[in-house]
RNA sequence: GGAUGGAUUCCCGAGUGGCCAAAGGGGGCAGACUGUAAAUCUGUUAGCAGCGCUUUCGAAGGUUCGAAUCCUUCUCCAUCCA
């Protein structure tokens, strides 16, 4: 159930029912792609920084260890120890980022898998089955994400049969969830509207998933090479068309400057490999701007990554120390901007719920912005 | 005291007459990364702002149109023999 607590302009505060708790949402899930936080993060620090919901992705934990591993062990929440929400992207997106390794036709995608070179064969039907295993709160739906720069006829197919592929998931979604074995039988499933930068062809898409029952909408196939400028033009372009009552979920993206302008225009949930990805390799978020802290003018600098900021590592380490951690490739060189990365993330999600709430989220987006461009 | 092998750009190390400011690796410096095949990838690393020019391959001389590469002497290092 999601209900809306607030509006200021298009921007959203709301809160999502879930099993496994309620979302307060705008809100940004933490990714852990292989069911885990890169960066020996483990779940425990999760709590400690803030984080809401947790993002995990089907296609890897099929591969290694297995749907039916977790299955057996009782789901992804008792595997990984976490009971706040878990949401499982279902793999459509490695439709995309493992091109090369796979062919895409009406039943499905085979994919060759990265890890043994085995041939995996993935459809609606099969991402479902193994989301159902996996016990995930909230299931993503099977769909392809096209380049941004495709030909407006591939979008058009390619759109049509994320289309098909989505009442198949539906289909099956509905009945994983009645049956016996299932470890969540209130799984729900959010539907991904596609048309890479072709506003006719998103909002199009975005009517017709609109009349499916879904718990959610979802915004893929963006930041994957389109101009910021044609990224916002398209999230215009869907989010009118979607459902009022259902919470919008922007895929992959990204920035905090993308996020404040997501939020401007609607959006709800959001997830991002950057806060880790960066983190892991020294770059860090800052209200003044981002900081790489493997460079040299940090050698002597003792003060630590922002000051005032609670995160693990500013409350206890400085800039001098956190750069030789990661010049001497120690993990915990790579864990703490992390951890600071991912509670600047979830406690700037909460700013944004506090202002929306306050009617002063075009002044809080503003002043923010202007802090973060000093660098 | 004798014999042999070495000394290369920040480090290790290739190069044995011109295509060498000199391979490759490391280190340094910087950059990229948006539903994570990412502890990854890219650029750069003698000086000058440049076509280019100037200084570099232990030191000093020499041979040659041309030398990191050949010759002479010296210095230092390693191993072996006394």
């Amino acid at each position: 159930m999601f209900k809306i607590i607030e509006k200021d302009g298009s921007a959203k505060r709301g809160s999502f029912e879930t099993v496994h708790g309620t979302i307060q949402t705008p809100v940004f899930m933490n990714v852990g792609t292989a069911a885990a936080i890169k960066g020996a993060v483990s779940t425990v620090d999760l709590k400690e920084i803030g984080t809401l919901v947790e993002l995990s992705n089907t296609y890897h934990l099929h591969v290694r260890p297995g749907d039916e591993v977790i299955y057996k062990l009782g789901g992804l929440h008792k595997f990984m120890n976490w009971d706040r929400p878990i949401l499982t992207d279902s793999g459509g997106f490695q439709v995309f980022s493992l091109a090369g390794l796979r062919k895409i036709k009406e039943e499905g995608v085979t994919f060759q898998s990265h890890v043994n070179g085995q041939r995996i064969f993935m459809g609606p039907e099969e991402s479902m089955q193994i989301q159902s295993n996996l016990a995930s709160t909230i299931a993503m739906a099977f769909d392809e994400c096209p380049p941004s720069v495709a030909e407006r006829s591939y979008v058009e197919d390619s759109v049509a049969r994320t289309t098909r592929w989505l009442s198949r998931c539906r289909t099956e979604m509905d009945r994983l969830n009645q049956q016996e074995r299932t470890i969540n039988k209130n799984q729900m499933l959010f539907a991904i509207n596609q048309g890479a930068i072709f506003p006719d062809i998103r909002k199009e898409h975005a009517k017709i998933i609109s009349d499916m029952k879904f718990d959610g909408y979802a915004i893929g196939g963006l930041a994957v090479g389109e101009s910021h400028a044609e990224m916002y033009s398209m999230i215009e372009a869907t989010v009118p068309f979607l459902p009022k009552d259902r919470p919008v979920y922007l895929m992959g993206v990204g920035t905090p400057e993308n996020i404040l302008e997501a939020v401007e225009r609607g959006v709800d949930f959001f997830d991002c490999v950057y806060p880790t990805r960066n983190g892991r390799h020294g770059h860090v978020y800052t209200n003044q701007g981002k900081l790489n802290l493997f460079n040299a003018q940090y050698e002597t600098d003792d003060r630590p990554i922002e000051e005032g900021c609670q995160c693990p590592a500013c409350k206890n380490y400085s800039r001098a120390y956190i750069r030789h951690l990661l010049k001497a490739k120690e993990m915990l060189g790579m864990r703490l901007p992390v951890l600071h990365n991912l509670y600047f993330y979830n406690k700037m999600m909460e700013e944004i719920r506090e202002a929306i709430e306050n009617h002063t989220f075009y002044e809080y987006k503003k002043k923010k912005l202007e802090g973060m461009k000093q660098k």
